[in-house]
DNA sequence: GGAGCGATGTCCT
DNA sequence: GGACATCGCTCCG
């Protein structure tokens, strides 16, 4: 078994596309009533500040948007279309608004407490258990009223990432999914291959 | 397996 | 008032 160390601010300190291909392979570990949900991360996108017209940040710091204006290592989760919750993770030095979406995982730990969270039927697939942001959040059980604004460099926060050496194979680069502004730029992140990618 | 579409709350203009 | 970093269902091939 290898050693697990949790993700330092230092390595979040960085521009967001850099970010966004170095947490391929990590592990998100979300500490859940007792039990451990893990899943390593496959799909990542990556959001500029105020250079990137995709980006929340883009019209400058709202009372919404103020964690990505903070500093590195710390939890940006957002409302979209009515009903689902999509995370990211604030990076950059403090005052730049750089963030990375975290969009699919392979589930690796509590993958029972997972699929009753997403309310699916506990012997299927495990592809649809968090292969989209919005899956992501509701099989982690993240809102954000629990987890916008914290710091998942504590092993307190009750969610961080690991890393425990895996590396990817392959990675492949496409553009952003779902956005109409800049919707040309090469800034998703995804591990090749794999089945548990969204779309 | 893919296109089309409705559901639904929050934020900013 | 409109846009929205989505999902799961239908209908069609």
């Amino acid at each position: 078994m290898p050693r697990r160390t949790i993700l330092s601010r230092a390595f979040y300190e960085h521009p967001p596309d850099a970010v966004a291909r170095a947490l391929l392979g990590k592990l998100l570990v979300r500490r859940f009533e007792r039990r451990i949900l893990a899943g390593r991360i496959v799909e990542t996108e990556a959001y500029f500040g105020l250079d990137d017209p995709a980006a929340h940040a883009f019209a400058g710091k709202t009372k919404r948007n103020a964690v990505l204006f903070g500093p590195p290592g710390f939890a940006y989760v957002y409302f979209i279309y009515g009903m689902h919750f999509c995370l990211n993770i604030s990076c950059e030095p403090e005052g730049q608004a750089g963030c990375v979406l975290l969009r699919a995982l392979e589930p690796v730990e509590g993958i029972a407490a997972m699929t009753q969270l997403r309310g699916l039927a506990q012997h299927g697939s495990s592809r649809l258990i968090a292969s989209g942001p919005g899956r992501l959040c509701q099989a982690l059980g993240i809102t954000r009223e629990t987890h916008n604004g914290i710091d998942v460099t504590s092993s307190r926060s009750g969610l961080h990432i690991e890393d425990d050496g895996w590396l990817p194979p392959e990675i492949a680069v496409t553009p952003r999914v779902g956005i109409r502004k800049a919707a040309e730029r090469p800034l998703r992140f995804a591990m090749a291959g794999s089945r548990f990618v969204s779309r």
